[in-house]
RNA sequence: GGGCGCUUAGCUCAGUUGGUUCAGAGCACCUCGUUUACACCGAGGGGGUCGGGGGUUCGAAUCCCUCAGCGCCCACCA
């Protein structure tokens, strides 16, 4: 069957996806292999398909499928994540556009709409991976509110708690009051906003005197509590121990004394309201303050708020302001830059608040976490430049609010009993809550319905600190035999934004609960940015539709476009040229295959020598780039392991091998020539396959016919071999020769069909590849001549050696001789410069030998072909 | 404010312990070519004072200092 002229890639892919997935390629089973393993960083549930996942699960699926390949038990297990404040934000905005307000419905009825959500939506993601051929097992596709899933988790918090790590705490946290929700820290993003800082006069108690306090944040005097000087600022003195009124309140509050002060910020003179900011918290603490919430859940304020009850924060900053310029104590209003807190999901601006929350000690559980990346390298991140971000996290590192307010996600399995502050227990059902309880309070009475279970949800990053364990339930089953045979897993590739949100996370559970690293290597991808260097965003619409794109190109030639941009750990400036490119080397490929099957077989022609020639070089060649190939691999250089292959392809392979072998239009090839060409070819497909996975199993099943277990896809990936390094200099040279002849056609305006004598004026031993060259460079017969042979004619050289050919008339003799005086001037500085090295008495004796003799061999080089230049200069 | 990193060709980036002709690759560009695998192609070619300055060294893109520009992480001084 002839093949189409043009690589058509939407109608293999399916085909090839279909394929594989009936034949279980891609599911594994613990067996006596050993595993390579990698688990998938679960997306977004409702997630769709982005550049930033195409970059990581084509790099994921590039390691699993060589990884295969090589005769590991390849496993990916794929999954998602509930994302709980960012489903839950879906689900929310999803119901008010039904005109349904999330606050009147129940839990359960909430839930029962985010379920049915996720349902629709849920798993769109992992459709789409399949587009890109990944090659997961889908068998094994995991959700982190799965029941197993969810049981872990509990089991975890509950294990925690009884170790003493998790408790309960009245602390300052960052509210979003859009998702009425905690955020932890690394879910709020600091913005630089202008604002205001406004100078407010505040009366002195029993005296005309004013302080002038600075803030950019007026309407929160409603809940201050105290002025703050610092001790040693003589400018306040006289003031220590009084009062000052706050102005609208008319509220009395201390002046109190802080070394905490900056004495040179505003007027030295600071508010304190320890509600609503987390130093003035502190601050409280330490003198004992009052503490007034001036706010409500959605930032309206409260009755504290007098007159401003129930409007919004922002309305009341001016509206106070106003009042305070009316009331004459608005001193000044000055723009001002600030930094103000946002939340990553809702971007509404974070609002300190005190509450009830649940929180897990960390610092002794990341010990092992912090030593396995920086000490004993167990775990390896790559690029290794992020050790010095994570060493500084893990040595600040903070304890982790894992309490959410919200209703999608695992419910803290907290039951309360009472209204004290310790009348509740922890339990993983509520039978054993209700055990529990009886015998903390002594009291048999108690029953199911007297208790409470918290109402809030855990941090989705409580879930997925876990993946690496629960996906193989080794937090129920610690000795189940998925978990023992797959964990630790191999390699993990995810982007560097969540590092400390969640790598990092991973390797303390996994020490704490595995006793283990849960990977060993953490392939870190950069950000995909635009071609202006912008980030990915929906909101800028910069961010390419990933389906399109694969329709537009190819799921193979968007992979290779990605890889060839792709370095680890750089961000990657996406352009769809690059998937332009690898469409066209996936054509070029196509294409080469097109040709060999074309070709007829003379079943009684001997095996051509020029061929046989032609394809020991090739395989040595293949053997050199496939070590090299190997290696980028091993420093997960996957770029670099692809700009490898596509070289080796599109150079040496189409370029060079094949036109080499090509026969004549019409003519047939002997019957070795070709199998040896096909086995190369199929070489050539394996080390491409985990690159372009489709393409490859068409053109391998095209080859030949295969049973289900010939597969491209769980064929041997090929095994290193020694290779003929001198065999791979001398065609070099051969192909410098051609270049030369061609180069010299160009500068002539000769054309390419008219035939060329050449002499080259060496030893013969000094070049082989003979017919190569005549073929390549259109030479009617090559000699070897000990002298430029007398007659009209130009040379040019490879190295040393002389290319003569005759050409009657037509030759510029003064261009000829200028350019060998050009390259006589360039010989004879270098021969200086080599000199100069030389005959200088420090270089010769600091020196390593090794350098020494190369610097000599470069001066002999270079007298040899001064010589030889002299030599044509004067035939001239 | 504290920490880390980057700056090499028009663009995106390699360049390992300082030493082979080390200044590279891919793309883009220019010239020629429609020869029967591929114009999603072939052949040839041009292009960089390695951000600026200083230093160490026999020798620096590579090590040190300094200046300038860019980026990231952490903290969040009202």
């Amino acid at each position: 069957m002839a093949l189409a002229p043009k690589f058509d890639a939407a109608q293999v892919e399916e085909k090839w996806y279909a394929y594989w997935q009936e034949n279980a390629y891609f599911s594994s089973t613990p067996d006596d292999r050993e595993p390579y393993t990698i688990v998938i960083p679960p997306p977004n549930v409702t997630g769709v398909l982005h550049m930033g996942h195409m970059l990581n699960n084509s790099l994921q699926d590039i390691l699993i499928r060589r990884a295969r390949m090589r005769g590991y038990n390849a496993c990916w297990v794929p999954g998602t994540d509930h994302a709980s404040i960012a489903t839950e934000a879906k689900v929310v905005a999803k119901l008010k556009a039904q005109g349904i307000d999330k606050s009147t419905l129940s839990r359960e009825e909430f839930l029962k709409e985010a379920w049915q959500w996720t349902e629709e939506y849920g798993g769109v993601i992992l459709q789409q991976l399949k587009k890109l051929g990944c090659s997961c097992d889908w068998d094994r596709t995991k959700f982190t509110l799965d029941e197993d899933m969810y049981a872990s988790v509990i089991k975890v918090f509950v294990d925690l708690y009884n170790k003493g790590l998790i408790y309960r705490g009245y602390r300052m946290v960052n509210w979003d009051p859009e998702a009425q929700t905690t955020l932890s820290d690394e879910e709020v993003i600091f913005v630089e906003k202008p604002g205001f800082l406004y100078h407010i006069a505040y009366q002195v108690e029993g005296s005309n005197e004013q302080v002038i306090i600075a803030t950019t944040r007026p309407e929160t005097l409603l809940g201050d509590t105290a002025v703050c000087i610092h001790p040693e600022d003589e400018r306040y003195h006289h003031l220590k121990g009084k009062n000052v009124i706050v102005p609208i309140a008319n509220r009395s509050i201390p002046i109190i004394e802080d070394a905490y002060v900056d004495r040179e910020f505003g007027t030295g003179c600071l508010k304190v309201t320890p509600a609503h900011d987390i130093n003035d918290k502190t601050l409280g603490e330490k003198h004992q303050l009052e503490v007034i919430d001036i706010f409500n859940a959605d930032a309206t304020l409260n009755h504290h708020g007098l007159h401003y009850e129930g409007q919004d924060r922002f309305v009341v900053r001016k509206a106070i302001a106003k009042e305070l310029e009316a009331l004459g104590v608005l001193v000044k209003k000055e723009p001002y830059q600030h930094n103000v807190g946002t939340s990553e999901r809702t971007k509404a601006v974070i609002e300190p608040r005190l509450s009830d929350q649940w929180f897990l000690k960390m610092e002794q559980l990341a010990e092992p976490a912090r030593k396995a990346v920086l000490e004993t390298a167990e775990v390896d991140l790559v690029p290794s430049k992020f050790n010095n971000t994570y060493r500084h996290w893990m040595e600040n590192i903070r304890d982790w609010n894992i309490s959410r307010q919200l209703w999608w996600g695992q419910q803290i399995p907290a039951y309360y009993f009472g209204q004290g502050k310790e009348d509740f227990v922890v339990a993983e059902t509520k039978e054993e809550a209700l055990d529990l309880a009886r015998k903390k309070t002594n009291d048999p009475s108690l029953s199911m319905k007297d208790l409470r279970q918290d109402e809030d949800v855990l941090d989705t990053w409580f879930s997925s600190w876990l993946w690496p364990i629960s996906v193989f339930d080794g937090i129920r089953f610690p000795e189940n035999k998925e978990i023992e045979y797959y964990y630790p897993t191999q390699d993990l590739v995810t982007g560097p934004d969540i590092l400390f949100f969640w790598v990092a996370r991973m390797i303390i559970s996994g020490y704490e609960y595995r006793d283990k690293q849960p990977f060993s290597k953490v392939y870190l991808t950069g950000l995909v940015r635009d071609k202006q260097g912008r980030k990915m965003s929906k909101q800028l619409g910069n961010s390419p539709d990933a389906l399109q794109l694969i329709e537009d190109y190819g799921a193979d030639a968007v992979r290779v476009g990605l890889m060839l941009s792709a370095a680890a750990g750089n961000d990657l400036l996406f352009d769809e040229s690059l998937c332009q490119q690898g469409k066209n080397f996936a054509n070029k490929i196509w294409n080469a295959y097109r040709l060999i099957d074309g070709w007829e077989v003379d079943e009684n022609a001997s095996f051509n020598k020029q061929n046989e020639e032609a394809l020991n070089w090739y395989e040595n060649r293949f053997y050199a780039t496939l070590e090299s190939i190997d290696d980028h691999f091993s420093k997960y250089r996957i770029s670099d392991a692809m700009m490898a292959v596509y070289k080796l392809l599109w150079d040496d392979f189409c370029s060079w091998l094949l036109e080499a072998i090509k026969p004549a239009y019409g003519s047939p090839i002997d019957r070795t020539s070709l199998n040896r060409i096909q086995s190369l070819f199929e070489l050539n497909l394996k080390i491409m396959h985990p690159f372009m996975p489709f393409l490859t199993e068409e053109l391998w099943q095209h080859l030949s016919p295969r049973s289900a277990q010939e597969a491209l896809i769980v064929s041997s990936w090929p095994e290193a071999r020694s290779y003929d390094a001198i065999a791979l200099e001398n065609f070099e040279r051969a192909t410098k020769i051609v270049s030369g002849v061609r180069n010299f056609r160009k500068e002539r305006q000769l054309s390419p069909k008219e035939a060329l004598p050449l002499y080259l004026v060496a030893q013969p031993d000094h070049v082989n590849y003979q017919g190569l060259i005549e073929k390549m460079a259109g030479i009617s017969q090559m000699n070897w001549v000990e002298e430029s042979p007398n007659q009209s004619g130009a040379s040019f050289r490879v190295g040393a050696l002389e290319c003569f050919i005759p050409l009657e008339g037509a030759i510029d003799t003064k261009a000829e001789k200028a350019k060998i005086e050009e390259e006589l001037k360039y010989a004879k500085g270098f021969l200086q410069s080599v000199r100069k090295k030389l005959e200088n008495e420090r270089f010769v004796s600091n020196a390593p030998e090794k350098v020494i003799a190369m610097e000599r061999k470069k001066e002999a080089d270079a007298l040899e072909k001064i010589s030889l230049l002299e030599k044509s200069l004067a035939a001239l």
